[in-house]
DNA sequence: TTGTAAGCGTTATCAT
DNA sequence: ATGATAACGCTTACAA
């Protein structure tokens, strides 16, 4: 049975020298014979040597771990979020711990904690829904803490927060439904105590404002943005005699298409639809779905190098907002003559 | 400003007593007393202590942290399997690091060293489809790091693996197609040197020979298991003049149906189709697509529970393999009867 | 019940 | 260019 854990010990006996040059041929620290620097770093791979960095952090004060916390990841929006921070934390040499809020807030403090144990450089955060007071996110600012939060946010908390342009999401698609000949327009949102949701609501307003369009606080309706209170939601929204619904998010706008054809509402003809998220799902179901796309990716790597500059200069925090922009995506449930019109010279 | 970092010792001075007395009190020794301890947990708490678990990791020479490998966490079969590691890991008071492989063996092998690098307690583990040689994955078992596969696996790496029954997944499909009246069954398959794939074909075999149908290699399709190798593969496959279609995953599924959609073929009255993997998608889209459900949570459990153990008890390597059962999903895609007379019951 | 002291594996500051 | 040494924050024999 071979030793289980190789330390810098090992190899400095094994090779007559001290600890401390072996650290140092293994830092490619120049102060070390171009020689004995290639021995060193010959035996260390031949015996297997992997740098303890728990040690090392331990001495040098800080750790090259960068901690996530997302809702969840089998979410599209967030797992390619994950996946835009690491293409930019991995190759700047920092790995990445990821914790799921499940959207409890408990879980959220639990997983800020988790990280201070770990002594993470920094923290990526998108808010749990649950999630209402923000002590949690001002402790770790008051303690130094690298924060950047993305997507779901809040203002109060110093700190580069990167956002969609939900705002903008919302006016897009609402327009979209308008020039599309639709009059009526019945929004279903979130929980409204989130940006994300207040915005896209905001710009669903401005829309209808822009296009002489009077705003009917009676056709919002919140906190649906399952495919469960989707098709809920269905049968209240159809009081308000509306002849198209505008869903904050495209899970909303799959159960609200679910529960028309259920009621034989035919769309786009007899209702138009329009989501917001462009889930991969929205392309694959018939009638496809209009739908605004966001870029996490995108939002991903912003996040990533906004944490690796506060990480690189700790001069000061920076505070600003960055806005990504959207994309509407215009598919079948909301064009009322045959898409085939439309996509013909494509 | 606020001191950063509290430490044991900032609270022993505090209090007048010493740091081994605070680190007793904190990790609920019974070699304390009740009053003191009481005092010593409130002072934390009101002096934001969080434990470095860096340098107790440090000293007590092993980490509390589990690392989980997975080709991506943006596929619902990983993601559900992350979080269901995670249900059991996190109870148990360790923390998930997630490594992404993205398919590349190179990432494979860098996820390992992060991990090794870090002390992990033990890794969990589902290959890279690139991934054929698997020294990295010998060299922790020699290191004596405690090592569960799960879904993807290598049988000659010894230690548990958790996989799906991946043949009674194509079995069942297969014959189910086959009393759905479907005679000419092509098989679309990932790359072979793949156990999930490899099963699933042998799965597809036996149930073809159960019912007396011949085995033919010419309407096996393999490396095809993404959307757009299903577009991609069909002209080939419609050569084998095939009444049905039963693809390894649903992506191909769907890329298949996308194709004979455009080429005007019907499903299922005139070819009828069957995925594998019960994504998301499949069940939404028109026909919906008839799968194999595969319990992906469960599968997280199990190999959680593996890891587990073997932490626990370390005097010897469980070296044995659980099948998780899989469930057929029958859909529109493969019953040429109206669905309505199927469904009219439930 | 509490205190003392050593040591986990590194790195950084000295000194040589 | 290399070596000796201290220190990071914690846990745990061992002592008291």
């Amino acid at each position: 049975v071979k030793k289980l854990n190789i330390t810098i010990s090992d190899i400095a006996k094994e090779l007559g020298v001290t600890p401390s040059t072996v650290s140092r041929a293994l830092s490619n620290s120049p102060r070390v014979n171009e020689k004995t620097r290639k021995r060193i770093q010959a035996a260390a791979l031949k015996m297997g040597y992997q740098q303890n960095v728990m040690a090392a952090s331990l001495r040098k004060g800080t750790s090259g771990s960068i901690g996530m916390i997302v809702p969840r990841i089998n979410r599209h929006f967030f797992s390619n979020a994950v996946s835009g921070v690491e293409r930019i934390v991995n190759p700047a040499g920092y790995n990445l711990l990821i914790y799921q809020t499940e959207e409890s807030y408990a879980k959220e403090v639990e997983g800020i904690n988790t990280f201070l144990k770990n002594r993470v450089a920094g923290i990526i955060i998108s808010l749990a829904t649950e999630t209402q007071d923000f002590s949690h996110l001002q402790s770790l600012v008051d303690r130094g803490v690298p924060l950047v939060q993305f997507d779901r946010v809040n203002g109060d908390i110093a700190g580069p927060k990167i956002v969609n342009d939900n705002f903008n999401g919302g006016y897009l698609a609402v327009k979209h439904l308008i020039k599309a000949g639709f009059k009526r327009i019945a929004h279903l949102t979130g929980a409204t105590h989130m940006n994300v949701y207040r915005d896209r609501m905001n710009g669903y307003i401005e829309a209808l404002k822009d296009h002489g369009i009077a705003f009917d606080p009676a056709m919002v309706f919140d906190n649906a943005i399952t495919r469960e209170s989707g098709i809920e939601a269905v049968s209240k929204i159809l009081e308000t005699k509306p002849d198209a619904i505008f869903c904050a998010g495209d899970y909303a706008a799959l159960g609200v298409m679910e529960e028309l054809k259920r009621l034989k509402i035919t769309i786009p003809s007899q209702m138009g639809l329009a989501g917001l998220a462009n889930e991969p799902f929205s392309e694959m179901i018939s009638p496809s779905l209009t739908t605004v796309e966001l870029n996490a990716f995108e939002i991903g790597n912003r996040a990533a190098n906004a944490l690796i500059q506060m990480l690189e200069k700790t001069e000061y925090v920076m505070n600003h907002t960055e806005i990504v922009p959207v994309r509407l995506i215009v598919r079948e449930s909301s064009v009322r003559q045959p898409m085939v019109l439309l996509n013909e010279k494509l």
